[in-house]
RNA sequence: GCUCCCUUAGUGUAGCGGCCAAUCAUGCGGGGCCUUCGACCCCGCGACAUGGGUUCAAAUCCCAUAGGGAGCACCA
């Protein structure tokens, strides 16, 4: 301390702090350099939401940073019976990418790719990597479990040729057959023991139908696509990490090198419950009022509450790519989003759950005058026609009714049900609570992020505000106004 | 259970053998300002999981322990 002020006396330049960049930088990739391609491989069954941005994020800010390209790859494999690609998807996930900022140059479905897969698979199994196996899915768990080798491992090339023409010709059934790697059988995790690279499916595909009997899984697909696709780097989550190790023992076998993996560990938002497949299912049923809803936390739903994408572009990037698993509260992602909305939300008086009261002693009406943003008062002004009654929100009247409280910009009262005593104009220190004029209010309707609904009254001037550009009712919070349902004017609720 | 990963203030995060008496944000406490309980400004609080080792020197490298997470078989 007392150096600190010898210093102040001394060289007091020294003790102004630097303010730091406050952009995080991304730490620095291994062998990123001139023709840096990564990919994102989005899976199309459903909206894309903000657990995916993570993914989305990363790639396009490493893309941005070296210069380089990034690849827009869907991942539309045949997936399974939980999990399977429809059709409107596509177009939801290249919306949410275009809303998020997010730059890509060239679109591929894996589901145009599967000559490209079998001309790969029938190269495995001419390098002796890849057989055919009949087991049924019982039998392969139990061998894995054992370690212990079924006949078909030992076929011929030969044979395993014939027996993949017959796959691919429809001459198995789906789950009768499948093609498996050689790896080892006594791998130390039984997960890697002989994994399937490719089964049969006989699910219609959204975009090819029933063309395709022999869908690829993931990890064979991408150990084919990042080396046809020229990845450099893969940037992925790290629940992948078992896929790397896959791809590179394919790699590995056909003397190939692949790109550079890079993981980043898991994201939980506390507070956030996102199920895509229930959704999806309530999208459909039509429970939801579609993939805006805020239950589905997708882009789409963050979109319309009025959130920016560079609040989850900066929320993002302030994780950096650690690889612990970290579960971060919604209200960061708020607070990103708040300092964005803050400097240019107008502001409006909104009065939930309204209760009337009539003021006392107040004679007449007068016009209250209000900036329509405090800070920015170049926004200009907005005006409130105000009489001897107003409305005030319920939650107010049990918190301050029976003391004085001041009606913001217009005048005091001792606040009561029913006759509220008038105490005077005066701007004193006193609670302020907002009200909204007994004629002429608009009736709101305000979907909450849980969905439920909340109704009340806004001053008349936001009858008139442009849709889709937030604004804030005072000591409620931001909201955006998205449309009318009849008398009513819906908006979204962002955050307080 | 098996395989892999992680551990720095309440929550995130920077840190890559000496520049660390450890960064930034958020949070919390106090004060200021303002016609919002919002925003802004100022001051303060608060962390290297534990134990061993290597080294002249460890938040940083190695080992063990504890705690947390993920993956686990024909989903991505």
């Amino acid at each position: 301390m007392e150096q600190e002020i010898e210093l102040q006396r001394l060289a007091p330049q020294l003790l102004v702090r630097e303010k730091k960049e406050k952009v995080s930088r991304l730490r620095e990739l291994d062998g990123a350099g001139p023709g840096f391609t990564v990919r994102l491989a989005p899976y199309p069954s459903g909206a894309p939401h903000i657990g995916n941005t993570r993914m989305f994020i990363l790639n396009d800010e490493y893309a941005r940073k070296y210069s380089g390209k990034l690849l827009l790859v869907f991942d539309d494999t045949i997936g399974s019976e939980e999990k399977f690609p429809d059709v409107e998807s596509y177009s939801l996930i290249e919306e949410g990418l275009k809303w998020l900022g997010v730059k890509w140059e060239g679109v591929y479905y894996k589901s145009d790719r599967l000559d490209i897969f079998y001309t790969w698979a029938e190269r495995l199994i001419h390098a002796g990597i890849a057989y055919v196996c009949m087991c049924d899915a019982e039998t392969l768990r139990k061998n894995r479990e054992e370690g212990s080798e079924c006949v078909h491992r030992s076929h011929t090339v030969q044979q395993n040729t014939g027996y993949w023409k017959m796959m691919v010709n429809g001459e198995y059934r789906e789950g009768e057959a499948v093609l498996r790697a050689k790896t080892d059988m006594r791998h130390r995790n039984p997960a890697f023991r002989d994994r399937v690279l490719c089964r049969i499916s006989e699910r219609v595909h959204p975009r090819t139908g029933t063309k395709y009997r022999v869908w690829p899984m993931l990890e064979f697909s991408w150990a084919v696509d990042d080396i046809e696709l020229r990845m450099t780097h893969v940037i992925r989550g790290k629940e992948l990490v078992m896929e790397d190790m896959m791809e590179n023992f394919i790699w590995d076998r056909m003397g190939l090198k692949g790109p550079v993996f890079e993981h980043f560990g898991l994201l939980r938002l506390k507070g956030v419950k996102i199920s895509k497949s229930k959704s999806r299912a309530e999208v459909a049923s039509g429970a939801y009022t579609g993939w805006d809803d805020p239950r589905t936390w997708s882009l789409q739903s963050l979109a319309a509450r009025g959130f920016r994408p560079e609040a989850i572009r900066n929320f993002i990037l302030s994780l950096g790519m650690s690889l612990a698993d970290i579960e971060v509260p919604i209200d960061s992602v708020y607070s990103e989003n708040r300092r964005l909305l803050e400097p240019e939300a107008n502001r409006y008086f909104f009065v939930d759950e309204p209760q009337l009261i009539s003021i006392s002693g107040f004679d007449g009406n007068s016009v209250v005058e209000s900036y329509l943003h405090p800070d920015h008062p170049e926004k200009g002004r907005r005006l409130i026609e105000a009489g001897n009654s107003v409305y005030v929100s319920s939650a107010d009247m049990r918190s301050f009714g029976g003391s004085e409280v001041r009606l913001k910009d217009f005048c005091n009262v001792v606040l009561r049900a029913g006759k509220s005593e008038f105490t005077g104009k005066e701007n004193r220190d006193l609670q302020r609570i907002q009200w909204v004029p007994s004629t002429g209010s608009v009736k709101c309707r305000v979907i909450m992020p849980d969905g439920s609904r909340v109704e009340g009254l806004a001053e008349a001037n936001v009858a008139a505000i442009p849709l889709n550009v937030p604004v804030q009712f005072e000591r409620f919070g931001f909201v955006n106004p998205r449309g009318w349902e009849g008398d009513a004017m819906v908006f979204h609720f962002a955050h307080e």
